[in-house]
DNA sequence: AATATATTGTTGCAATTGCAACGTTTTAAA
DNA sequence: TTTAAAACGTTGCAATTGCAACAATATATT
């Protein structure tokens, strides 16, 4: 996985933050970053903490948009930020640079390598947000919990190759990426469960079903 | 919406091209591409014509991921079209120009004003795509056909900024774009006519109750 | 270690939904 | 212009789902 500072060196970091006049900040755990964002047009870097990019809907309902880790990048561009449904929440304590986007994408100074390069992680990082997102969309667009479980379980033990597929987090934020009730969600891993087609081991579900791993 | 050559002339747009090493086919309507892409990690700019990106299901179930008009680009990487589940197809006759995808990544020229402003491009695309992405998610994440045709409304005539919401294609294809059943979305419009929410005129819908249009 | 908080499993029930099957209308092709 | 194909509207019905509520674990905090 691409990260955005890769294969810039440490002293080429620095001078390239500089040159796109980037600002760091800290967050205690639980803030929103609303207000922060709000009407900019900015690329945040996270370099320390955990953020979940959120929309809170008319009925108060939160779905989770993007989750953001360490060296992730979010854009008020690309996460229709700037709209007041959306929200920035810190889960921990978090150190993020912001860089205003205008800088990126009209810096005079751009024939720095280290620039071009800065571009090129950019680019790699995009197409891979464009990937994660069209699997969670052909996920979500199954019809019936159980296809959308089986979708997830056929894609994560692709990527791993393997017939296990681990929980991340919990099942409620699982619940939530699927896009289903958790309860629902429950009863039907039951059903799976009944009908002998995985088991669940705690955080790790085995697949039984797959010829490719019998 | 910017598109791949904005601000880059016709000769240095041949010069790129060039230097990218790009090819150009065309397609017969209703033709796969999967058998052309497979394997091969590329960019495409769709240059004339109209093309769609679907993933068929076990089921036999075609979701469509992506649609293509004239200048958009795609890229195997971010569409999973190594996958044999996804597929290519043009539903018009169509034009494409190939490039490899390394060679956008690791391009040696690259200090040439037309590839910066090439690269320029492209990371804005790419952004507009995630922003996209994220705004089917935040549609089909809602929990009934009411909230996400609601959705899908208040999207679109926020986008327009009024009250009136046309239908690009058919129902038939928003029926698909909102991941329902035809009839079932069918039934739901006519619930929100029947309780004067809505009206339909042809491709036309009329929201009637959103304050800021009334 | 004790307490508070979050996660999980379960189930009845009402509401929503997909599906199948029609006939009708519109659009495209021959 | 005639014919074929696609889109649309409708509805009964069975299956699926969300919701609410609760107890039981597990995890985090003091």
């Amino acid at each position: 996985m691409t990260k955005i500072f890769d294969f810039i060196s440490s002293p080429n970091k620095r001078k390239l933050l500089y040159l796109l006049q980037a600002h760091r900040f800290t967050f205690n755990k639980d803030s929103s970053l609303q207000s922060f964002v709000k009407n900019e047009n900015i690329l945040g870097i996270i370099t320390k903490g955990y953020v979940q990019i959120i929309k809170v809907d008319a009925n108060d309902n939160r779905t989770i948009i993007e989750e953001l880790f360490e060296e992730d990048i979010f854009g008020t561009n690309m996460s229709s930020l700037k709209n007041k449904d959306y929200d920035l929440i810190t889960k921990e304590d978090t150190e993020i640079i912001f860089i205003d986007y205008d800088k990126i994408i009209n810096n005079e100074d751009n024939n720095k390598a280290f620039y071009v390069q800065f571009q090129k992680n950019l680019i790699e990082i995009l197409t891979e947000k464009i990937r994660e997102k069209n699997e969670r969309i052909e996920i979500i667009t199954q019809k019936t919990i159980r296809n959308k479980l089986l979708e997830y379980f056929n894609i994560a033990s692709k990527k791993n190759n393997s017939k296990f597929v681990y929980i991340s987090s919990t099942f409620t934020d699982l619940a939530d990426y699927l896009a289903i009730d958790r309860s629902a969600m429950s009863r039907e891993l039951k059903n799976l469960k009944e009908e002998g087609l995985i088991e669940i081991k705690g955080k790790k579900i085995i697949l039984l079903y797959n010829d490719k791993w019998i």
